[in-house]
DNA sequence: CTTTGTGCAAAGCCTTTGCACTCGC
DNA sequence: GCGAGTGCAAAGGCTTTGCACAAAG
């Protein structure tokens, strides 16, 4: 994610307009590292701009993600999440928690003969490891297993 | 895919009724290598069951699902897809037609030190090219470019 | 017969959109 | 000021669910 500066400067070369509302959008994808989604943006960017609206930030999301400033992430039903981290990365997910955690591993031996398969031109590549968090593989010292 | 048989079986063995309806759903499914929606099981379903629901395609392609005979997949917005190889495999998606084409591949050295990280458990790993399929990459014998 | 499955329609979740007002530029 | 952005609320796609009837076991 680009400094709410850079972002500034990328939106105004695009004759898009920066405004308060964006600005604490920025700010908030640019301060995390986790994979929120557009309502958890909405909550958080509400309590320091109450009127904000989920619409708003649905756009500024759409927008960011358009000149891929932010990668839009389908791991599984429900809302999609929205990655900050614009570096080549895959994720690992856990199946219980749906927590989703960044693996910045050299992947890059992953990749088809000459990037081709039967004439398929391969412009990226995600991997997506499934299994379980260390707090849901090793519920000792977080609760008692709730179920 | 398993055989419409021995998916009856199955659903026996799990007090699961077995109904035409079903029946219908398991020989589409079946007979398929592509990645069809929900709705286009339906549609496919409903020429030759005319009253058929789309609830109970839903219902069945869960129970599918939760039964690990079907894979849904969810590899970016709008509706999900579901996969009837159950082998271990992984995809290709078109980014222009939104075509999935599955690869049986030996990607089994994407592989995490030890299968773990940071005490993640993985337990399965899934890989998605994406890029251009054949016919969006050349549009020559197939029509002119439609925009 | 009992219990699950089915069809229909309505509701639910996530996301987008129409409209009138506001405000960055 | 002009036009893009915003807030509100309503609509739109995809999926699930409540109900009463039908049918599998």
């Amino acid at each position: 994610m680009k400094s709410s500066e850079e972002l500034t400067a990328l939106f105004r070369a695009r004759e898009k307009r920066v405004t308060p509302q964006r600005q604490a959008i920025f700010s908030i994808l640019g301060g995390t590292d986790r994979h929120p989604t557009a309502e958890s943006v909405y909550e958080t960017a509400r309590r320091q701009m109450p009127t904000i609206s989920l619409r708003t930030v649905y756009q500024t999301l759409n927008d960011l993600a358009a000149m891929g400033e932010l990668h839009q992430l389908h791991l599984g039903p429900g809302p999609s999440r929205f990655d900050p981290n614009t570096d080549p990365h895959h994720h690992l997910v856990c199946e219980s928690c749906g927590e989703v955690v960044d693996l910045h591993a050299d992947l890059t031996d992953v990749r088809l003969p000459d990037d081709i398969v039967e004439g398929f031109r391969i412009m990226s590549t995600e991997v997506v490891f499934r299994g379980r968090c260390t707090t849901c593989a090793d519920p000792v010292d977080d609760a008692m297993a709730v179920a």
